[in-house]
This record gives C-alpha cells, structure tokens and sequence, in this order.
DNA sequence: GGCGGCTGCGCAATCGATATTGCTTATCGA
DNA sequence: TCGATAAGCAATATCGATTGCGCAGCCGCC
C-alpha cells in the first residue's frame, strides 16, 4: 500500500486490455451477450479486471441507469428484538433479490423520521418499507411525491398497502390462554384480568384492547376503563403502574396481560420485591416474544410475530405494484410458557 | 399522482428560477456563500426548489465528489441484543456527523461477509465497521486495496485499529462474582466451576478463558479441560452439553460461567427441567446482559458490554486516520443479579 | 479616465458508468 | 460477384450534480 493509488475504472481497464470502456462495461456487467462480445475478449477483460482489483462504482451506474438498487427501510429502534427479528429478514430478502438493503431507526421520533425518509430518497432507495412510524401519512406522502414505492409493516398507513400482524387475533388467543389459566378467587377486586401497556392511539394497541376486551367480556361481564392501564411503553412506568394496581387491588390480579416487553421488564422491576409465592394467584401473558421471559420464576404466555412472513408478504406486495392502501394480516404465534430456543430466525451463531 | 413526473433536478429549478444549474446547485448545497451569491438569489432559489419538492441526488453528488457520505457496518446479525445494541450507537453517531449509515449482517458466512464488504465498497461507503467478522485479515485486505479506511470492532484483525471489549478483564471479575457465591460442598466433582460455550480458536471466548483460569486457579488449582465446554454457541448443542455434564458430576456444578446468552439459552434448555431447589448449589454468571435473563429463578450475575464506547472509541480512531494496528480495549460492565431496565441506550418505546 | 478589485453569476468540464448508434469486416446465398 | 446479414466492437451522448475559471458591471481612487 505504498502507493494510495484511486480504484481503477472501466477507463484504465479499457486502457489495459486494448478495448473501449463500452465493451469493458459490457464484459464486466454481464451484458456481453446481448453485446455480441466474443467469449475471449471478455475473459481477458475480466482477467484484467481482477488482477487490477476492479469493483464497479454503483453511484456512477446508479446515475446512469436512474435506479440504486438498494432497499430501504425504517425502524424504530435497532435494539429491540421484534424490530431486529424484521430487519433480519428484511435483509435476507432483499440479499436474495441482490439489492442492497440499507435499515434506519428514528427512535419514533417524527422529525427523524421525515429526515430519514428524505435521505433514502435522496440516495434513491428503490422501495421503502416503513415499520412503526409515528406519522404514517406524511412518510407516505413524501413518497408519493418522490414516486418512491413504499409499503407500511407492522403498522398500517392509510395511503399505501400495509401488512400487519393480526394484532385482534393474537391479543384474543393469548387473553384465552391468560382466562383458562387464571385462579377463581373469592376476591372481588382481583378477580378480573388487566390491560397493561401502550398508548390508547397506538394501532396495535387498540386492536390488541379490543381481542382483550372479546374474550374477557364474554366470560367476566364488562371491561371497565381501570382495567386498562396505558402507561405507554417505557418500563419505568410500567413498574409504577403495576406497583399501583397490586396495592390498590391488594395483590396481583388474577389475570394480566403486558402489551409489550419493554412493559414487562418494568413489571418484573416490580415483580422482583414479590415473594415467589404471590404469583401462583395470577395467570400472565405478555404480547411478543422472549426466550428469557419464556422461562421465569413463574409461566408466561407469549405471542410472537411471524416477521419473516410479515417481510415476504410486504416484498410481494411492493413487487406486484400495489399502490392502493390493502391491509395484509398474518396471524401471530401463541408460545406456550417455558418455551425456549425456537428463534424465527434459523440456526444463531 | 396523476402526471408520474420525474423528480425536479437543478436543472429544472434554474430553468424556473432563471438561474444557472451552478447557481442553483450552489444555492441548495449550503456553499452559496463561498460562491458570493446574493442572499436574495439564494432565497428565491430554495422557495422553488421546495415548492417543487427537489431532493438532492446523491448518486449524482456521491460521484461527482467521490464520496458517498455512507459509512457502512458489517456484524453477523441483527437479531441480538448485543449487535443490536452495536448498531444503535453506531447509527446515532454516524447521524451526528451527517452521514448515512448501512448496517448489513453476515450471518457468521466468510463468503457472504466478502460479499458484503466488495458491495460496501461498490457503493463507496467512507468508512467500514467490521464487527465479529469470521476471516478480519482477508476483509481488511480487501478494504487496503479499495482503500477503504476501516475499523474491527469487537473481535480484532490483524491488519488495522481495533476496538474490542476487555474480555479479560471482564471475564475476571464476573468469575470472581462466581467464586464469591459459589456454595462450598464436600463433593469434589461438583465443587469446581464450568466454563461453557463459545470456540477456542475465537478471541473472545479465549480471552474470557483466560480471565476464568485467572481467578480460578488461584483458588481451586489447575482449571482442567474437563472443565472448559466449547461447544459452540448454539443453544441446542449447549442443551445437550449441560445436560451431560450434570449426569456426570451428579448435580449441577458449584460454578458455572456461561459464555454467551445463546448459550445460556441453551442451558436454560436443560434447566427448565430441574426442580428449584437445585439452583440453590450452583453460582451462575453469564457473559452478556439481558434484562429478562437478569430475573429468573434463581441470581444470575451478567456482563454488560459497553456498546456506546466501543464504538465511539473506533469512530475517534477512524477520524484520526489511524491505520496502524492499535488495540483498544474497553471494560464491559458487571450488573448484579436481579438487575433490569437499566437500558445502555437511554428510554425505550 | 484608466485601473484594480469586488460582486454576482454563467460556462463548460468532469465524475464513472451505460445505452444508442454507427462503422468495419467477415460470411453467405444466389 | 454482389448485395444482404451478422458479428464484433468503438464513438458519443447522457445521467445530475460540483467546481474551476472567467466575464461583465460597478465602485473608488489616484
């Protein structure tokens, strides 16, 4: 590395084999066939390329041919283990389909995410997958403008397809497993199941409330407004909030369902000054999904989302042109207390 | 969305401003003033541009300036907490500096990470982040010839800086927390510690070797091989390996220092079968953190590495130009049992 | 009134690839 | 033997931005 010499170009090639820079991007591009090259003049062409440590510059043939060939995407956060389970399979797809996948978190901050958008139309993403945005509309209109195609995950838009999890569905099939586990008790006050978690304008939220409420009204007559306690996401509040209810109700109530595990770690917080004990008089549940929390000192319901199928489907969508706002669902998984390894995602390292 | 438009460029806005395409161009990228152009001009220019929704093209820039403004990240996968965790505090500093940040994952493959790097230099990132890659020297070379600044984070090359925990010292003390607990027992098989998962040929788990072999010697004699399970780091091998070794000492070791939590996953495999009370014989520590792992049946001591530095100490090397092959060695964190929500990256949704 | 300097901006080349068109040579059938 | 085809490649314009250079107008000053 004495010399920092710059990248070659189809030009040096060019140079170095005898050929025109046309001919040298037509043997290193794969379009030689339709050029009609000969066979040899592109062996030794690519020959030379190697030897020279050619790679293409995508920005110069992203110019050229007005399309970038990466994918795009926006997550809230990287750190979090559904989000990253989809970026997984964001990626893996989009490998498959030899495009560069290019992932972005925005903290769920608005401004952050127009910013983002912004900058992956800039660099001329060639379709954008949005997940959990705060402001749907907007993102989705700042495609529009930018004629990018863009398909909402997790979390539907109004103004462009959406594939999410069958938020109704699963919050049903884990309030039933919470209502079959949970203890009769002569006390009024915890005898009824609670709601703990999320924001009442959250999507996914109010669908999960509303499976919640369908199969818990069924069996224990009306759900009341102190059964559900949107405290948001933070695990801070949930620890407060939790605290709260066990002493106004005089102990753990008999069924609880969390609405997310940033909730449930701030119920543990809470959880973990409770003798062991305390929780065999409570059936929980949490929505999402953790090898970790599968396996407590106590059984937890679990529902994890089927990412992967969530990824492909929102890909099918995006590749079939669809523009009109469709809403997908895909039903999540109910996982059984205490179950463990059976990541989504294949083989971990 | 009728009219399917093409995206406004400088040369459309001069056209409708009167301007010239360097006016325009000067007028949007911020250099106006080194151009001497009338704040006036500039105003006119920039309310067109908007009320045209221009966006830059930064292919187009990218390759006029020869720089992409991208820097790019490679780590074996997204769908773990500490890579994650990684990727976080690598895109918030890479937002802070402007640039745009690409984290693609690897999946533990040698060809794919070679892929990965030869597309990241396609596209002209300016720098490259390369976290737990399998084979750093051949990466490194390539990024050499591309000459492509570049920084090993967590698992160090030979060939360039590197910014990696302090396995040792990290492995030191959580054995130490081990040793601390550790029940004392009249059976000898039982009565010394266990070191599981992880690879011998792999720095880290060779280093946290070291670190368990320094605090365990010292009180208990030779660390024997018997004692060190490699076995990997998937859950299921280290399942069954747990499992074995329980039947062959008769009861869970009196120490035990899990390499990794898909290790731990694994021996949370075996574990679940096991009454309660055969906790209460085995001091537990695990390295790596994870909040829910921190609360099980019984005290897990955890190892919290220290993402926000790692890669804010590589940043710094980058930005330094350093292209030696320095070392840099951050201390992870030690969190006692029953220890949750303490978030490395501030609030959570 | 000529000259230097400043202001404000346009011209044209350039980055590295691709796509279109066109220009030579064989090849071939009649 | 001649025109028609096709094979094999080169020339050149182009994508959308940046940038070095240059040019006109104006001011002030000796």
């Amino acid at each position: 590395m004495i010399l920092p010499k710059a990248k070659p170009t189809i030009y040096d090639i060019a140079r170095l084999s005898g050929a025109s820079p046309s001919t040298v991007s037509a043997a290193l591009s794969g379009a030689w066939k339709a050029r009609r090259l000969r066979e040899s003049t592109v062996k030794e062409i690519q020959r030379i390329a190697a030897e020279q440590g050619y790679s293409i510059n995508m920005q110069a043939r992203g110019l050229r041919q007005a399309r970038s060939r990466m994918v795009g995407m926006i997550i809230p956060l990287h750190d979090n283990r559904y989000f990253s389970t989809l970026s997984q399979s964001f990626e893996a797809l989009a490998r498959e389909r030899g495009l560069c996948p290019v992932i972005a978190s925005t903290l769920r901050d608005p401004a952050e995410e127009i910013r983002t958008v912004e900058t992956l139309i800039s660099y001329a993403v060639e379709y954008l997958f949005i997940a959990g945005a705060t402001d749907p509309d907007t993102l989705s209109a700042m495609c529009g403008a930018a004629n990018l195609p863009h398909v909402f995950v997790d979390l539907p838009g109004r103004s462009a397809p959406s594939v999410v999890s069958d938020n109704f569905r699963g919050a049903m099939e884990l309030s039933g497993k919470i209502l079959e586990d949970m203890p009769g008790t002569a006390d009024q006050l915890r005898a009824k199941a609670y709601f703990i978690g999320g924001v009442a304008s959250d999507y996914a939220t109010s669908r999960r409330i509303d499976g919640f409420r369908a199969v818990f009204e069924k069996s224990h007559g009306p759900v009341s407004a102190e059964q559900l306690i949107l405290c948001g996401y933070a695990p801070q509040a949930a620890a407060r909030e939790i605290a709260a209810l066990c002493h106004r109700i005089g102990g753990l109530p008999a069924g609880l369902f969390v609405n997310s595990l940033t909730v449930f770690e701030g119920v543990l917080g809470h959880f973990v000054r409770l003798p062991p004990e305390a929780f065999a008089q409570s059936a929980i549940g949490c929505y999402d999904y953790d090898p970790f929390a599968a396996f407590l000192q106590f059984p937890v319901h679990m529902v994890r989302q089927n990412a992967s199928r969530l990824i492909a489907r929102a890909y099918e969508l995006i590749e079939a042109g669809t523009t009109e706002p469709v809403l997908v669902e895909i039903s999540p998984d109910l996982i059984p207390p205490r179950t463990i390894y059976k990541e989504p995602f294949g083989e971990l390292g």
